[in-house]
DNA sequence: ATATATAGTTCCATATTATGGATCTAAAAC
DNA sequence: GTTTTAGATCCATAATATGGAACTATATAT
């Protein structure tokens, strides 16, 4: 009998560990892999999210991620729905966030902008903003016109390129950092539909020649919408207002009219954004 | 040769397993301790938390917390002042907390009461709910008076049993399980000035014969502060409006004035509130 | 209704991760 | 200046977290 050998399971499975080296930090794998659930949770919006879809989305077997969600669980920062066994952010993260929103909360900034549009469209009004590789939607207002496009919740984090917002916040940068990030993105982004990396970078492009962000992509079928990024003082994209509407409503005309709006109330907000207030 | 030799180090160490028993949950501790630091930097509100406070308010080493936290900082979970070195909530929190805020955002439901008493009153309203162990601040409404007493942030967490929301939270519950609750945050209370566990059984006591919970401890010098339960359908607190005020505001009469305000806004959130609405 | 596929969960040997004592550096406090 | 306290780093190894295998529950196809 030797030692060795012992139906060396571990020992073979452990071709590519590592691939991902943590995030930089030694020592903590499961956080940074529990903070990757929490965000992988948010990409399904509101519906929350399955245990597979979790798994898949962060590379990680089942039983690991059944394991850490249960912890989550336990904690309060997720809850399960028992009917449905899918996960949702619990309620510690939504405390967590008041004590947080000091800082990082920008609505009182938007806001006006955002109702203006929303009254004067009669469409939806988005606020997305940038966080890593993702673009999360901020705010959202409804306009008077009786259909709505709520396509996005408030809270949901999508790959950067997807999106008018997410359009809008890659359309001011260098081509080489835009396809770093669409890279990156790429496998993501083959999640929604038919949309694909390359296409991304063709909507962007045509986006730069139009000026502004143009999504007729209908990632949610019969859905348009326009984007304009948001630049701190250094000229860096850090957020990004769109408008969203059924394709009927989003004639050429209308598109530069809709444009033209969201121009002078963006060129209003950087305006009145100075240094200090900006996200970097 | 024997195989089970083999070094035997791990193998004899194994003795006293678990000797932290995490949270229930096996194979996630440092994800109880993450959530564990991330609760416990919103102890001190807008102040940020020093390294070692946090590791004295979790029970770990410093090396311990500065690893997890420099993973919290990579991640975008915690931010840290270069200046002070202090740690704060980062924006994916507030990120996450907004994907979470469409099911326990209680905002719409109490901010008419909160906004007529501040109105009313003058004085700083502060709504206060339970999570575990701790009463968390979910709002804040200032009144006209021009002294305010801005003694709690919105997002600070306490122990149960701590300020006047702290109290109402516990006033309703039987002797027994109060006894149990505040035994359990005793160390923690007597981190509050000169606090101590015995102390706030007494004021329950007090609070319980007066019929509205006052916290008149002055945790912060001068400040006195009046409190009710909001009561679920099936008579569990899960909430609790607080009045704070400067002491010389609080005479015997105002005090029973502002209680039969509360009073009367709490029955009438309580009538509003549907089984299905109730948090747990 | 039955078969098949897919999702969710539990178990556990052990490889990998996370731990914390020791140590060093930096910043307050005296 | 000196002392004290806080913050950061190192690393041997104790203890945790991992994931393959196996099983159950649920959804989908036949």
């Amino acid at each position: 009998m030797d030692l060795k050998q012992a139906r060396g399971s571990r020992r073979t499975a452990s071709k590519k560990r590592n691939k991902h080296p943590a995030n930089g930090v030694t020592g903590a794998q499961s956080i940074h892999r529990a903070a990757g659930l929490l965000r992988a949770i948010t990409f399904r919006g509101r519906d929350g999210a399955r245990l597979v879809d979790v798994a898949r989305q962060c590379g990680l077997e089942r039983p690991t991620v059944h394991r850490i969600l249960k912890c989550l669980v336990a904690e309060g920062m997720v809850t399960q729905d028992p009917g449905t066994r899918r996960y949702f952010l619990g309620h510690l993260v939504f405390e967590l966030g008041l004590a947080a929103a000091p800082q990082f909360n920008m609505q009182q900034l938007f806001e006006p902008a955002l109702l203006r549009l929303a009254e004067r469209t009669g469409d939806t009004v988005y606020l997305s903003m940038r966080s890593g590789l993702d673009c999360v939607c901020m705010d959202r207002k409804e306009g008077a016109f009786p259909i709505k496009t709520l396509t996005l919740d408030v809270g949901t984090r999508r790959p950067l390129g997807v999106g008018a917002g997410g359009i809008a916040l890659l359309m001011t940068l260098a081509d080489e950092e835009v396809r770093e990030i669409v890279a990156a993105n790429a496998w993501r982004i083959a999640g929604y539909g038919s949309l694909r990396a390359p296409v991304v970078l063709d909507l962007i492009k045509r986006s730069q020649a139009l000026g502004f962000a143009l999504n007729d992509r209908q990632l949610t079928p019969g859905a348009i919408s326009v984007g304009l990024p948001v630049m701190n003082p250094y000229g860096a994209p850090y957020a990004a207002i769109g408008i969203g509407a059924i394709a009927s409503r989003m004639s050429a005309e209308r598109l530069q009219q809709l444009a033209a709006l969201l121009k002078s109330e963006v060129r209003a907000l950087e305006r009145v954004v100075v240094a200090g207030k900006a996200r970097a």
